[in-house]
DNA sequence: TTTTATAGTGAATGACAATTCAGCTGTGTA
DNA sequence: TACACAGCTGAATTGTCATTCACTATAAAA
């Protein structure tokens, strides 16, 4: 028999966050990712089954992290939906502030992975959504939540904007820091734009 | 000599919004824009330069009809700033109300596009973030908006946001109307979630 | 030490699709 | 009628990778 020479698995899917990050999902090569990794090309194949398993795997990661704490948040009865939307904003930002090319390869291709309805990555978050709606259902009927906003219109507003601050500062990793623009993105949520 | 048989620059761009909109950039097929259009494949190229030149032109004839009408609208003295962020939202869907594939290509596409900071796709979009934080910062000075919110972190909300409702309208066309989901946006923009 | 099973390699393969170009077509002109 | 020439065609060319697989290396077992 022969050892594993130490965790491949890990290294090639580290590698495919920087390439993807670097170049897109689409014009990505799998031997850059192989190289980055120090192993050969034909490792890659070994671990995961193409190119696009590399894909789904880092989302799978992500999502079953993010949902797995946002289910028990949601359950709460001791804080309120104000500080429930607080703790989705806080938790989706938390993931990615030591990994600034997993959020580009989170925002970039996040559509592509959520457009094929059969998928893992689809169902997750699918499952989001319906917590998202769930929090705002709950904030109308305590009367905390203007009642007058589409509960689909919100939290397509919401994700796409989250979505791109994200990408705005990934790009720019030095420019403003994440918890800041975190709590931007919550008091703007909270508050709209015009001064109370 | 020989006539132009019809519009083919015009039947050719048609068809490479319909077609980058189903399957995005990267996996459409000239040879499908060609057979969308009613020309030979080899037609395309007498009209754009490569594949890439057709997603160029969509996106600068989008831009190009919307930043004249928005900074036209910036200038006036007779609105308020709240009135013009207005503007931007109205103009912005009303841009695609009768054509779902161009919103479909342009919340797609649009990133790759304004990545390459050099082309002229970036130029538009940096001139239209500099219109909507000049906006903001009249609605400070004026009293009006909420002096607390980072400009940047304000614009990327914003325009992710917008992105991202317009996407879904266009993957679902029937289910909402662009109208009252342009309104939903216009008021939470202003007044956020919670209930005032 | 030899055998064997698994890990790893990277050049070769094959598929796919952007782009080209040699030739065909239709129209105006002489 | 015949020539010229721009418009148009689509099969052939070409480049680019994702994926494969025949081969090598290593470590445990015999």
């Amino acid at each position: 028999m022969r050892k594993k020479e130490g965790n491949k698995e890990q290294a090639i899917l580290n590698a495919a966050i920087q390439v993807f990050a670097q170049y897109g999902y689409h014009k990505a090569k799998v031997t850059d990712i192989a190289e980055l990794a120090g192993v050969a090309t034909g490792s890659v194949y070994l671990y995961y089954e193409n190119k696009e398993a590399l894909l789904t795997t880092i989302f799978e990661q992500l999502w079953q992290a993010y949902t797995a704490v946002l289910r028990e948040t949601v359950k709460r009865t001791d804080i309120d939906p104000l500080q429930k939307i607080d703790a989705i904003v806080d938790l989706f930002f938390s993931m990615f502030i030591s990994n600034p090319s997993l959020a580009l390869v989170f925002v970039n291709e996040h559509h592509q992975l959520v457009k094929n309805k059969r998928g893992t990555v689809a169902k997750y978050f699918a499952g989001f959504l319906e917590l998202a709606e769930e929090i705002y259902r709950e904030g109308v009927r305590k009367h905390l939540f203007d009642a007058s906003i589409d509960v689909r219109i919100f939290r397509d507003f919401l994700t796409g904007g989250m979505r791109n601050v994200l990408r705005q500062w990934a790009d720019h990793a030095t420019t403003t820091p994440l918890d800041r623009i975190r709590d931007n993105v919550k008091h703007f949520i909270k508050h709209g734009l015009i001064k109370r």
